[in-house]
DNA sequence: AACTCCTACGTCAACGTTGACGTAACCACC
DNA sequence: GGTGGTTACGTCAACGTTGACGTAGGAGTT
């Protein structure tokens, strides 16, 4: 029942033999490339109609002088990580607009994982890649870079230089919403943060000493707990904060992951409504918490935008000098960021 | 600086003059085919590294006789949706032991742009797709299995003959669920359901029938509200069923963002404490609202899997007839659907 | 009438790669 | 020492498409 399958595809010499034209006319119809008389395209029309034919891009990209392959690839660590997804959805709308498709891969934050799905694009030949760097060294990406394919980094800076990327106001963002809490009255506020090889949780721990120095608070080092690699890690360390003799009245949460272990913590011992919060990056539902959390929200669908805009631009040719645009993240109040110290 | 942009891409014949070998010969090399001496072997792999060269796949495709572009596409409804992205997340993981990469579009729930993403897909040359039908026909899709794209549906089966399909236990799982609510004594089950195009709707409204039949329960009408499409139709359709004479004791929401929007009016009218609810998809941090939010969760790993080990078996040539399996979903209890009707 | 110019085609080769096939050199064996 | 087989290469054409260029015929100009 399946004869389909073995059919082979028709081609354009197929069209061609069937409106009785030469293929180089038929690629001119298809491309609606002037060259060729009204009957003539009807003709064409109708054969590639009847017969079912669709271009080869393959070969058409192999051709063409601008090698073009419509595609572009787009590696971040976690395609399934709700941020990750709505970055890449982002991307995919203005790709769509510009009539390319997008290769999508997780990294898993895995060097080699990283190299090798670069090297699976480029051999695939797209025509740029935006890319979510693995923390520590990118000598995978500058090779990358170095052999000339178009590329935007997102989320983390390159390393290297000639590179665009995008990033959001992570220092600043941190700052701020430290500066919340201490308007508030807390003097002790923790720090809880991802990996440091991380660029976005140095900048985020930045951001956290500018704000208690600017809010004249001294760091107690005890408070803060880094390299928090997923929920459990984090509510295992929000745990360690309150055994401490003297507890953090305030979090400030620097990743997604590490505020939903820090909340279960706070649920488990019953100091949700007693312990102020904020969390770096929104998730879903955290407005439908009690109490609601409060989060500096990144303005996800503008990073994705800037960066297409920025890939496409370089693809089309645009050498102009690098640029690292900071898109605005915002501060969302829900209620834990802004309870009080317990006096 | 950036020279490298426009320098030509190395190719095999690069290499071949740098080794003093024949193209051919290159081939053998970088495909790892017998027919190359030692010595030969090292000076190409010398050359091809020195060079930067990397293979053209599209060039390598279009020459093979197994014609395969070592590329899958997965056309979901939308990518930022946890649930599309949890399975992307799925089928990428199992393509990548096979070596294959991810062309990934939003279908959007619109024919237009289904088929439009169908037609880009295929002028890629993908090796199959994996698709979530938009709802209510399926012509374009058919037309591309007729053409002998090898095809596998997820979560929505075809209306067509002759393709895979991956879905969960839509209708049992539903009215387990409705069981559920019932054992407590529930006698006024209300059902709050996405587009009614949508098969799973219908499938999860039958089962939600089934339950109440096999309780023993008579079906009001007043208690079913269907065609909400997103939080906010759902959380109006709620506030309406609490303002009936007889309102419901318990809901039963048959989709994500419809229990999302039931919530938020329970949560409104302070309900929540009173009025059981089981949602149909489980999503994050069900477990930390209060109360937590027992819900329907399919596994959407094995889903995922199951769907690219089909595709995969199809492009290997597997001509055994369709399958339509079916992944079980289970009932996750947490609180919201443990209540018991007030006296 | 001779010329230029334009339009509507066609012919040919090439993009980077590999399948089919050829061949020279060497070894083994009767 | 001829036969057969194997190994290690090379040559050539083709995959589906398009850029470069050619050409025939008609219209317009001098």
């Amino acid at each position: 029942m399946d004869r389909a399958a073995d059919r082979r595809e028709p081609t354009m010499r197929d069209v061609a033999a069937l409106a009785k034209v030469s293929t180089k006319t038929v690629s001119r119809v298809i491309n609606g490339l002037p060259g060729a008389g009204a009957e003539v395209v009807d003709r064409v029309r109708e054969a590639a109609r009847s017969l079912g034919y669709r271009p080869n891009l393959t070969a058409s990209s192999l051709r063409r002088s601008d090698r073009r392959s419509a595609t572009i690839g787009v590696l971040f660590e976690d395609l399934s990580n709700p941020f990750d997804a709505a970055l890449l959805r982002a991307v995919e709308d203005r790709a769509r607009h510009a009539g390319v498709l997008v290769l999508a891969g997780s990294s898993e934050d895995d060097h080699t994982l990283q190299r090798e799905l670069l090297v699976s694009l480029s051999t695939r030949r797209v025509d740029g890649v935006v890319v979510m760097a693995v923390g520590g060294h990118q000598d995978a990406l500058q090779q990358e870079r170095d052999r000339g394919t178009p590329m935007v980094l997102v989320d983390r800076p390159p390393t290297f230089g000639g590179t665009d990327c995008v990033t959001t106001t992570n220092r600043d963002s941190s700052r701020d919403a430290v500066l919340h809490l201490a308007a508030l009255g807390h003097r002790d506020i923790a720090f809880l943060g991802d990996r440091r090889t991380l660029w976005t949780s140095q900048e985020r721990y930045t951001g956290y000493l500018e704000g208690l120095a600017q809010a004249g608070l001294t760091l107690r080092d005890a408070l803060v707990r880094t390299d928090l690699h997923g929920a459990d890690l984090a509510e295992a360390a929000t745990g360690a904060l309150f055994d401490l003799d003297r507890p953090p009245t305030a979090l400030f949460t620097a990743q997604n992951l590490v505020t939903v272990g820090a909340m279960r913590l706070l649920r488990a011992r019953d100091l949700h409504r007693r312990v102020a919060l904020i969390g770096f990056d929104d998730f879903p539902l955290a407005d439908m918490l009690d109490p609601g959390i409060t989060v500096v929200r990144q303005d996800v669908p503008g990073i994705g935008r800037k960066a297409a805009e920025l890939i496409f631009a370089r693809i089309d040719g645009d050498t102009s000098p690098p640029v690292h645009a900071v898109v605005p993240a915002s501060l969302v109040r829900r209620g834990s960021g802004e309870i009080a110290p317990v006096s």
